[in-house]
RNA sequence: GGCACCGUCGCCAAGUUGGUAAGGCAAGGGACUGCAAAUCCCUCAUACCCCGGUUCGAAUCCGGGCGGUGCCUCCA
């Protein structure tokens, strides 16, 4: 099996061949910072944060590439309303996000530019395309000429003329034609001088397509691997993005268009209109951002995923198997004493390679490392060889951290999720181990039916115990 | 109206360049346990929204319905 991707671009899956053999670009349109990211964001970001890693773990070499938009007409306008510098909010908004992507395992990517640190490089592509014909400038603004470009559309599988009926030309706007979109943009009176910069067509700032084209090329060059994003970036944002650097440099922007699909709630897309946003700051108070990102990898990434809580409680309860597999391993081999070289299992390292090589069909990886997760329970319950035990650990340990899970340490992970499950249900612990310890003096003095009724006492506050030859553990039901 | 997509067991979800339905949750049985939990083992879709068609063979292809979603305006 080929590693295969679905390219929007084609509408088909086809083998992945990079530019250079062995090497990867990466480039994935990130988050305009005006507000917290949502879980949609979440979705995105763990879906190409799995691809790098992927790739990497596939033997490529990976450079990748997620911008940060820190100016833009909804940072502007977030700014004002706040009273506040866009370009403070926006660094505030970055930081913020940078925590919250953190909670979820999303790598930093190798260069995470921003726009407002790449003027110049876009100032030149403006000009390049003004020089070349396919741009116009028009009191201050630059427009891009939808109609000089003929592969317009390709996309996004869309007509022009089809496109005319949602076209529109704002009030102010310069443009020739309806579909033309904004390369520049004025400045205009009242706003601040933070967002302003100079140009050969007055002060302005860039339009939101043409720094990706931009910081694009300077990253990874004229022409890269793959190029990432939502499926509403593909019109118009990638669209556009594809007819500004393919005027100006002649050459196709990426080979491989990637896009996830959406996260809905209640199976209504998500959306600041609707009022049904789910910021990850909020989720990330009541769940493990393990639990969400199990949850978000659940479905194939271009597949829409419906946020609920058994669907996230369910995630949950994989993360839970996981590190207990994995404790439960650790503590065998330590009292095994087992110190050799594990080595990796090639059939499992291959059951997985095969589901992500599709697509990266991380529905179906996890479900055959499951697999695995099973055979390493039960040679454990048969008190099997060390080496066989340290090999499947050592298998499941590495595969999972291929997909950004259990990378903790499995006995601090249980501790800490417990805490978090515990202060989400208002449960006090030492309330708990209270209880545990007057149920073990009740089962040394063989009152079981004290104990039991304590066990349904902790029970009934969501508090299930666990007797061990470690003594009585306990985890909270979610 | 144009474009794209979805409809698989009670729930979630793979499989869609055709070849005889993964997995998880839930449920039932068993091993283990003082009782449990965790873990492991076993069972659990003649069936893939409906109707036609192509085919030796279709969840997978084609046509027509029905139901749902998204994009076409800022949006991951």
């Amino acid at each position: 099996m080929a590693l295969r991707f679905f390219n929007t671009l084609t509408s088909e899956k086809q083998e992945f061949k990079p530019l250079v053999p062995g090497r990867a670009g990466v480039y994935v349109c990130g988050i305009t910072v005006y507000d917290l990211a949502h879980i949609g964001h979440a979705r995105f970001l763990v879906a190409f944060d799995v691809l790098v890693r992927f790739l990497r773990w596939d033997g490529f070499q990976v450079t990748s590439v997620r911008n940060w938009t820190d100016v833009d007409d909804k940072i502007i306008q977030r700014a004002q309303e706040r009273g506040e510098d866009p370009r403070a909010l926006s660094e505030r908004f970055i930081a913020a996000c940078q925590d919250d992507m953190r909670a979820i395992g999303v790598l930093s990517a190798d260069v995470e530019p921003k726009a407002t640190e790449h003027i110049p490089e876009m100032r030149a592509l403006i000009a390049r395309l003004i020089e070349k014909g396919f741009a116009y400038a028009a009191k201050g603004d630059v427009y891009f000429a939808v109609r000089s470009f003929p592969e317009y559309g390709k996309l996004s599988k869309r007509k022009l003329d089809d496109l005319l009926s949602g076209a529109r030309v704002e009030p102010g706007e310069q443009k020739r034609d309806p579909l033309d979109f904004a390369l520049w943009k004025a400045t205009k009176p009242g706003e601040p001088e933070s967002v302003s910069w100079e140009s050969p067509w007055g002060k302005g700032r860039p339009g939101w397509h043409v720094e990706c084209s931009a910081m694009s090329q300077k990253y990874l060059g004229t022409t890269f691997d793959v190029h990432g994003g939502g499926k509403d970036l593909i019109f118009p944002h990638h669209e556009n993005e594809i007819a500004q650097s393919e005027a100006a440099s002649g050459q196709p922007l990426a080979n491989f268009w990637l896009h996830n699909g959406f996260v809905t709630v209640d199976a209504e897309k998500m959306s600041k209109s609707l009022g049904n946003f789910r910021t990850l700051r909020d989720l990330l108070a009541h769940w493990d951002g393990e639990a969400l990102r199990a949850f978000l990898l659940s479905t194939h990434y271009r597949h829409p995923i419906n946020f609920t809580e058994s669907a996230v409680a369910d995630a949950d309860r994989r993360v839970e198997y996981f590190y207990e597999s994995l404790a439960k391993a650790d503590a065998y081999l330590l009292q095994k004493k087992f110190s050799g070289q594990p080595k990796p299992l090639a059939e499992h390292e291959q059951a997985f390679r095969e589901a992500m090589e599709d697509d990266l069909n991380t529905a179906d990886a996890l479900a055959r490392l499951e697999r695995l997760y099973g055979l390493l329970n039960a040679r454990i319950d048969a008190r099997g060889k060390p080496d066989e035990v340290a090999a499947m650990v050592h298998t499941a340990r590495a595969l999972s951290q291929v997909l950004g899970l259990s990378a903790r340490a499995p006995e601090q992970a249980i501790k800490d999720r417990r805490a978090l499950a515990a202060s989400r249900k208002g449960i006090d612990s030492r309330w708990v181990e209270e209880r545990i310890a007057a149920r073990l003096a009740a089962r040394k003095s063989k009152d079981f039916a004290r104990a039991d009724a304590i066990r349904a006492e902790l029970a009934a506050k969501g508090v299930e115990l666990r007797d061990g030859p470690q003594g009585t553990d306990w985890r909270v039901l979610l």
